[in-house]
DNA sequence: CCCTAGATTTACT
DNA sequence: GTAAATCTAGGGC
């Protein structure tokens, strides 16, 4: 199991394509997460893109100690915290004619690692493990430790080719945001059995 | 320096 | 439905 998730992590060229692509790309793969040895992963079915285009993103503004991660290497995690009390993380990703971009992951289906993503989240509803950006970084142990970790690498934290991708993809305005609602850059991924 | 708003979630009333 | 948890960036004075 865990060789065949190691042979097919996505490799760097995947991120480095206008964000907005990547976010849909991205809808059906794997998230993996190993901690102890153990592995924890989900299939991605919701994202969301921001570039720094864009005055809803955190890089609208230019460069901060916060937001560095958004304008570095494609392929890497941009962790922040929200609220104070909550972690979300994004996989940064931009073509080359923007400064940075990153994609939201919103929601993950649970596939490996249930039982201790119910421990992390110290609940027992399978509905709510990993149906929101900082529930699913809560389940897989995301913190700003992990700030800047190259996902391209078999290490603790990577992406790995998940399932099909013969499900239509639904795209809305972004969620929770006030400004440039009229881009729709949240992308949902609609399963064939649903 | 103070105030406000925020890519959120949870526990209340 | 509303509030509370409380870190960070940005704007105003």
């Amino acid at each position: 199991m865990i060789d065949i998730l190691h042979t097919n992590i996505l490799p760097r060229n995947f991120y480095e394509c206008e964000t907005t692509i990547v976010a849909k790309k991205l809808l059906g793969k794997q998230l993996v997460r190993i901690i102890d040895g153990k592995i924890i992963a989900g299939i991605i079915i919701e994202t969301e893109a921001y570039r720094n285009d864009d005055p809803a993103s955190h890089t609208y503004n230019g460069i901060t100690e916060r937001n560095k991660a958004m304008f570095g290497t494609s392929g890497c995690a941009y962790i922040y915290t929200t609220h104070g009390i909550h972690s979300c993380i994004d996989i940064v990703a931009k073509s080359k004619r923007f400064k940075a971009g990153g994609v939201l992951i919103r929601a993950l289906d649970p596939l490996v690692g249930i039982e201790t993503m119910k421990k992390n989240r110290k609940i027992n509803n399978f509905q709510n493990l990993t149906n929101g950006p900082a529930k699913l970084a809560q389940a897989l142990q995301i913190t700003k430790k992990l700030y800047g970790m190259d996902l391209t690498t078999p290490d603790i934290l990577f992406v790995s080719e998940g399932i099909s991708s013969k499900n239509k993809i639904h795209s809305s305005p972004r969620i929770g945001i006030s400004k440039a609602i009229d881009k729709l850059w949240n992308f949902k991924l609609i399963l064939n059995n649903k």
